[in-house]
DNA sequence: CTGTTAGTGTGTCATCTGACACAGTTTTTT
DNA sequence: AAAAAACTGTGTCAGATGACACACTAACAG
């Protein structure tokens, strides 16, 4: 819980009883290796702020094929957003990587939070263009970046998730093949 | 000015006089072909609405090669996220495809209006969830769908696009190259 | 109206990538 | 402890892609 409060105080200030109203919406959760958190057909009603362990968020191509969309470590919030705001089922699912530790807001509190007072209501406002801004930044990055620089870039901010995820829903984040991640990998030794 | 009437509705219910102040706080402007509206180094300060015409939205990768990040059609509400919340320089350019008309809400403006009252500052906290969703929802057929399922989608949404803009950019847009694209043409015209 | 620039269609070719195959290792389950 | 499942490393090969080249056409500016 003092890890997310940590969190929320990276958007801005809020006054002391806010932040222990906001708190104290959220639940501490737990999943083990291999646990579901969400199922295909679910609707999604929580927002997630993993503490401890990796998430995989992925969905299904036309054909089948498992898409990793994320990998979801720790100190970040995350959600199935389409889900969670229009309250219709999703076709993708979620599942624990390793043992993880997260916190959950429900939408009820999550509403309830927003609709509490002014401050609290600016503060929510100010996380949703945070987030926006921080995902744009990200799909810019998708587009500019080769894979190899996108790996490189894992490398240096989540080397944990890089030891302790598989290669091949790495490869899969990166949008490439288990071979062709190997390959770049290779490289790399060599120089 | 009706379009973006008919646009704000289409995020909820808004009050007569709420509607009209949101309105006019936006200011009408044009571009001619080939003129920019953003350019490299500057700071953003504005949202933009198109209601016609086509921008060009790019950025160049490390090695100076142009990256096409949206092509911004009419009825959309767009600005570069990271430099207008964060009031910082960005490197990314934009530029009028072809004659554009579109809205523009300065960050002043859009300040005071989202502490107008709560009516308007509940109005732009939904849109901005709406648009942070969507922006999920692309970014996941980005990683899902391959380039032809991509094209393919551009021509039923957008075939208005798909007839004025130059091809190498409609290339750039879905990752590849114009000579790609031409191939996955002739594939689609010979079937 | 005419020279210049921007855009299009298409072929060749070297390179990159994904799919498949398989052996060896680690982890999980019973 | 043994069997099953998951994961990793690596080679081969066919097919896809990007880069380059060039001819042709359309649009634009002086």
């Amino acid at each position: 819980m003092e890890m997310l409060r940590e969190y929320f105080k990276g958007f801005g200030e809020l006054s002391e009883p806010n932040m222990d109203l906001l708190l104290s919406s959220c639940q501490e959760r737990q999943l083990f290796k291999r646990d579901m958190l969400i199922q295909a057909n679910q609707t999604v009603g929580s927002i997630y702020f993993v503490t401890d362990g990796f998430l995989h968020y992925y969905t299904h191509n036309d054909f089948g094929n498992q898409i990793t969309l994320k990998i979801i470590s720790p100190n970040y919030c995350w959600t199935i957003m389409d889900s969670f705001f229009h309250q219709t089922p999703t076709l993708d699912e979620c599942k624990a990587l390793t043992d993880v530790r997260f916190c959950e807001l429900k939408k009820p509190d999550y509403l309830k939070i927003k609709s509490e007072n002014v401050e609290l209501s600016n503060f929510i406002q100010n996380i949703t263009e945070q987030i926006l801004s921080a995902k744009t930044v990200e799909a810019k990055k998708q587009s500019s970046l080769s894979v190899e620089e996108r790996y490189l870039e894992l490398l240096q901010t989540q080397p944990k998730m890089v030891q302790e995820v598989p290669v091949n829903i790495i490869a899969s984040l990166l949008g490439t093949s288990r071979e062709t991640l190997h390959r770049i990998r290779r490289r790399l030794a060599a120089a």
